[in-house]
DNA sequence: AAGAGGCCCTGATAGC
DNA sequence: TGCTATCAGGGCCTCT
């Protein structure tokens, strides 16, 4: 499901609603996800408390108090739900609201804080929540990807020399993880289109200007989609259930066969496959 | 080394 | 009220 934007988003709500917060009790309803979550996973989360919530990437960082990481992943459908405890006074047999917009399948994992708690969903199951024992093996585990495109690395020598001699076309490289880290399927598309670079390119045929371009439109692309709260194809919310408002600014993605949007430009978009992915491009405006 | 392709998994939708 | 095929925002693995 989501990309940078969108787990920037699920970060910034969880910041608001678990940090600081100690774990009281943690249930596994379904331990297969794409690593079995282990049979120590409950004992060592419980009791301790969230000191911080960052990101890289695709993935969320809950820094623990007993020194431990808990890295989550929601690879394409994972989605996190919020709960809120109902108040003391109130009779029932269960002690949290019941959210509408919680699924009834394929729920995972049940983390409960005092007041809150959250549920982590994922259908396809390609998303993991996984255990770190200390900062090294932390940094180890993200040592294989290439920096965000707000990072300074990720300048105008970096991405022209890793260009030279790359056959492959740049769409591809745009969503591969050790090149660039943090831009999926579909705002690849979208940094293609504002770049005026069709997705079938060879890398090594960039230009100067091209390149330049990619690192102006993959920050700016990320940056506004954050700012509108993610895009809400098929399922991603955030925790509250809200839309994200991004799709309402798709350019090409998702709109084959419509008119482009560029002024002035008469062409239409188009999809193709590269590598098993859908790609959308206008047949016009990018060369 | 780089690139192409397959695979993990379930659900929604289209077409018969 | 069926099928069956295809596709979905990610990432890892293998083969050449």
């Amino acid at each position: 499901m989501p990309e940078l934007p969108e787990i920037e988003v699920v970060k910034q709500s969880l910041e608001k609603k678990i940090k600081l917060k100690k774990i009281k009790k943690v249930i596994i309803k379904n331990r297969n996800l794409r690593f079995k979550i282990p049979s120590n996973f409950e004992k060592i989360l419980v009791n301790t408390t969230i000191e911080n919530i960052t990101r890289f990437s695709k993935y969320i960082i809950l820094h623990l108090s007993n020194k431990k990481y808990c890295i989550i992943h929601l690879g394409m459908s994972g989605t996190i739900h919020l709960l809120k405890k109902i108040s003391k006074d109130q009779i029932t047999n269960t002690s949290f609201y019941k959210s509408a917009l919680l699924p009834k399948k394929h729920n995972h994992i049940e983390i409960q804080f005092n007041k809150v708690k959250i549920i982590y969903n994922d259908p396809r199951r390609f998303g993991f929540f996984k255990i770190i024992f200390g900062k090294n093996k932390l940094l180890k585990m993200f040592n294989h990807l290439g920096p965000e495109p707000f990072s300074k690395k990720f300048n105008f020598n970096y991405v022209f020399n890793y260009f030279k001699n790359k056959k492959k076309n740049i769409k591809s490289f745009l969503i591969d993880q050790k090149f660039v880290s943090g831009i999926g399927n579909i705002y690849a598309s979208e940094i293609l289109f504002l770049s005026k670079i069709k997705p079938t390119k060879k890398a090594i045929k960039l230009s100067k200007k091209e390149c330049h371009r990619i690192i102006y439109f993959s920050n700016k692309v990320l940056i506004k989609a954050i700012k509108k709260g993610g895009s809400s194809i098929r399922n991603f919310k955030s925790l509250s259930g809200k839309d994200g408002l991004f799709q309402k600014e798709f350019n090409v993605y998702g709109r084959e066969d419509l008119n482009c949007l560029k002024k002035g430009c008469n062409g239409k978009v188009k999809k193709i496959f590269i590598t098993n992915r859908s790609t959308f491009f206008c047949n016009k405006c990018q060369k």
